[in-house]
DNA sequence: CTTCCGTA
DNA sequence: TACGGAAGG
């Protein structure tokens, strides 16, 4: 998933508070999904579901998500994908392939009653469906936060959407929207600061990225930046294999990229890709304002339809209408 | 993931 | 109050 900057990016974040990150955040809605998708689930993997059987993981994860952030001063906006370039078409059906096989790899991890192999398998199986959309996008309206359609990738308009200054910063596991841009990024957003690796539990400080120091920090330009990007492998192309982000980091530096690529890529015509991180489609057509939460609404639809606890509802619910309350109308709607 | 609850 | 583990739907 997205691009594999983490080796020369590591030393260029900076850890901060949650306390300390104020103001609108552009939210890769396909990231946050996927995450709580594949995270929120039983031991054994099966997901989080209403009687029906309907996947209620998602749900969760925004409610309380939301609520913690509102709190906190942050303002999310979510933004969906919309069509993605053709050019990406390779990386979703390999996606398509990895979660077909995880899902048969959890079933027989469960035959065979190895648990922890079955969690494992199951997350890898998750996927953000057209169900998981509509029921996420009908949430967020109850709950009285926006969401934006991108027209491409949603990214790319997080991005745009920071540059202009509409949001304050990106928020997303992947980088890809420093390659389309956007001036800050910012990753580990959550509020528990806990997070389970092989069977640990670790503490996570969200991290902010400042594109203006990346750049600055590596001695290059952003569009230097997406050619080591291109060289280690995007979700548009692959890139040369056995190159990642240090070696592409020195090829670019020595101006080696169109050499590398003639050598090793023969067949890779760039410019497309190059063109599509420099200015990808977006649009300038939304309009972000925040509401009081429809507290009936929410309350009918997850109680009412996906088997959540009202009390537990009305916990979240709290918190995002007393910050409401709090804020002058001007501010908050 | 986040909440909630038992334990120290 | 701090932490670990179970539950949540």
């Amino acid at each position: 998933m997205g691009v594999a900057l983490r080796d020369i990016i590591a030393d260029c974040k900076e850890t901060l508070d949650l306390d300390a990150l104020k103001g609108v955040a552009a939210i890769d809605a396909h990231n946050a999904l996927y995450q709580f998708l594949s995270i929120i689930r039983q031991p054994d993997g099966t997901p989080l579901m209403n009687a029906e059987g309907q996947v209620t993981s998602h749900l969760t994860g925004i409610l309380f998500r939301t609520a913690n952030f509102v709190e906190k001063g942050i303002k999310p906006v979510y933004i969906f994908d919309g069509t993605p370039p053709t050019f990406k078409q390779e990386t979703l059906d390999q996606r398509r392939e990895v979660r077909t096989r995880a899902g048969n790899a959890w079933k027989e991890a469960l035959a065979v009653g190895d648990i922890a192999e079955a969690y494992k398998q199951a997350s890898a199986s998750a996927r953000v469906d057209a169900y998981v959309i509509e029921t996420a996008q009908e949430l967020l309206g109850l709950l009285g936060i926006p969401w934006v359609q991108a027209p491409s990738e949603g990214e790319a308009q997080a991005a745009h959407m920071a540059g202009k200054g509409s949001v304050q910063f990106a928020v997303s596991q992947d980088y890809d929207s420093l390659l389309f841009g956007s001036p800050v990024l910012v990753r580990n957003l959550t509020v528990s600061g806990r997070r389970r690796v092989r069977g640990r539990t670790i503490t996570v400080s969200p991290e902010r990225i400042v594109l203006a120091n990346l750049l600055d920090y590596l001695g290059v330009s952003r569009e230097e930046l997406i050619e080591i990007a291109l060289l280690t492998g995007t979700d548009y192309h692959p890139g040369v294999r056995g190159v990642g982000a240090k070696t592409a980091l020195k090829l670019v530096r020595n101006g080696e990229f169109e050499s590398t690529v003639a050598e090793k890529l023969p067949d890779f015509d760039p410019a497309s890709i190059r063109e599509f991180f420099l200015a990808p489609p977006v649009t300038d057509d939304y309009n972000l304002s925040w509401s009081a939460p429809d507290t009936d609404g929410v309350v009918a639809m997850l109680s009412g339809r996906f088997d959540f606890s009202p009390e537990r509802v009305e916990g979240a619910l709290e918190k995002l209408s007393v910050k409401a309350k709090q804020q002058t109308l001007d501010q908050w709607f």
